[in-house]
DNA sequence: CTGAAAGCGCTTACAG
DNA sequence: CTGAAAGCGCTTACAG
């Protein structure tokens, strides 16, 4: 558009798209009553007269009358809607999550809209993006230690659960107790008898993987051993390094005979790449990993790994966002769950061999 | 409530709910303008003073201003919102189309409103449910063949388009050469010498279901080979009944030698089963799926498939609906996309062996 | 460059 | 039981 246009009344690319389709006045109109009386028949139909109802309800059906749930829920200043920050799919674990959170608010009367994290989005412009959208509550699983943005969504009052991660001690979450989770699945390894035991996890800036890679460092301690320098690596899951870290990892001097995932998707992708290498999981390599999606149960899978039910934890969370909105008032009190981990031992971790 | 009481003035559940926020007009009454400015320094900046609108736009920090989508959307008549009817993400490649759909869509510009498809939910109720939220545009995997939805969806002049799966052969959809597909993946198996086929699929009234048999038949007619009875089944992949039809397949006095699934996501499952009962693919018996998804990559799995990489699909359907939504016209000819299916042969899929 | 006014499609006190 | 009216928070033609 030229600059001495800008200024001109801007075209309405609107003005000519059809109408979406028929409003409750076009209903009343044709039902010749009024429109209020068209709306009551909606949400109040015991208060209208049988015989306005009917002549309305046809009036609905003939026009295939659908409301227009915007205006509504600018008067009601209700969107029945969540919104839900997620880690991306590529991670099984928000997978179950995304699936059961879905499916247990639909079952509630909500909607759900979806964000996936990626790089170049910034959190703080999603969250802004929700509460423009009213949502009635938000659901996040993306937030990092300490994130900033935790006070923006405190102070605008919206009503909001973290789901596996979460931003410190405070505000409402349902995670597991992720130091725990670690502490078992170190503890498992090293009752293998495993000491070179290699440990790859996300960033530290996320409590899941700050809080597991305390519970490794515990269980190392507490067992007498020292964690090995280049055993640990702390990447960015999205970055699929992974195969090149393993890769690395194993072509070391001494290798590790034991790798410790801080989540199945790591394990998973690193066993990609074992495989793909020759190599034997448990044979020369034991592998763990946290989270125990279901995917790790699959026989051809058979993955270690230490958690609680991804669909679970959805669905905790889910439960605890609409009981905070229908109470309508502000609890004094967080809302806290944490989960207690279980280990499943399965086929991806074996007793360590001497070396040949 | 008591009976008697249900036509009284109903208490407004959201009365001693505060205000979400502050609106455009608390804006212009603190920078000392009229609401009509705040708008215009949101949408056309330009056309207002710079004195103005910083006076307005520090205003609108101090209340930590966030417009209200849902008003704009009403006076807009658009909501930047696109409505995803998936199948469950049970299925993997739902996984993968979900992801790159969103992806997709949110680098364009619009929010995602996903439904997971649900034995309960009628796919009537969630198309009305998305018309009345006023969407964009629908996008949707669900819909089966004949479905007289479709005339609603078409009535309603929404922009819409189906992806994997589609009504019949009208509408806007992105789909797999479905029939060719199945015809694939069986002369890959006949080539291999098996005869004694087993399939298994879901429900025919489901396009990708109903084409891919008609490609399975086809192929073992044109290699002159009888479909033998009991090894064909159409099931609900919900019920998790996968298992248990394995089982009775593999028990059969003459067990098949290969079993084709229809989607990768029933190959899952078989593959499962097989391996739990101690059966060795494609020592036992070959697995073919069809989708070819990522997870099907996978060192563990490496499962032979034959597909059109899902996130493409996704992302095409995706693609093509934002086109249609931005051209504003309805175009006189349906989009139709029907992609080359490949055939890729991983590890679970072997020459026949003689029975010992 | 800016404001007053109308309108998007609903809902709900208020009268009758 | 029903209608007229006001209002939710925006946007935009229309005046000035």
């Amino acid at each position: 558009m030229e600059r001495s246009f800008r200024c001109l009344p801007e075209m309405n690319k609107y003005t000519e798209v059809k109408k979406k389709g028929f409003s409750s006045r076009d209903v009343a109109s044709m039902a010749g009553v009024s429109q209020a009386t068209v709306s009551r028949v909606m949400n109040r139909p015991d208060c209208v007269k049988e015989e306005t109802r009917i002549r309305v309800m046809q009036a609905m059906e003939r026009l295939h009358y659908q409301p227009n749930l915007i205006a509504r829920s600018l008067v009601m200043n209700s969107t029945r809607t969540i919104g839900l920050i997620s880690g991306n799919l590529t991670n099984v674990f928000f997978v179950e999550t995304t699936d059961s959170i879905e499916n247990y608010v639909k079952g509630q009367g909500y909607k759900t809209i979806i964000y996936f994290e990626k790089e170049e989005v910034k959190l703080k412009d999603i969250v802004d993006s929700l509460i423009s959208q009213k949502v009635d509550g938000i659901l996040l699983s993306s937030i990092k230690l300490n994130d900033p943005i935790f006070e923006g969504i405190k102070r605008c009052g919206i009503p909001y659960v973290f789901f596996n991660r979460r931003p410190g001690e405070e505000g409402n979450y349902v995670v597991l107790d992720n130091e725990l989770a670690g502490q078992m699945a170190t503890s498992h390894l090293l009752n293998l008898g495993h000491e070179r035991i290699a440990y790859i996890s996300g960033k530290l800036d996320i409590s899941t993987f700050h809080e597991r890679k305390i519970g490794f460092e515990k269980a190392m301690r507490m067992a007498g051993k020292r964690i090995l320098d280049g055993l640990v690596h702390f990447v960015n899951p999205d970055e699929g390094v992974i195969g090149e870290i393993t890769g690395r990892l194993m072509s070391l001097q001494a290798p590790p005979t034991a790798i410790l995932c801080a989540t199945d998707a790591l394990a998973l992708s690193c066993m990609d790449t074992l495989m793909s290498h020759g190599l034997d999981v448990p044979g020369d390599v034991s592998l763990v990993g946290i989270d125990d999606t279901k995917l790790s149960s699959h026989q051809a899978i058979q993955l270690t790994s230490v958690g609680h039910h991804g669909f679970r934890m959805g669905q905790l969370a889910a439960g605890i966002l609409i009981d905070l909105i229908e109470s309508g008032c502000r609890p004094h009190q967080d809302r806290q769950i944490i989960l207690p981990p279980k280990l499943v031992i399965r086929k991806t971790s074996g007793q360590i061999r001497l070396k040949k």
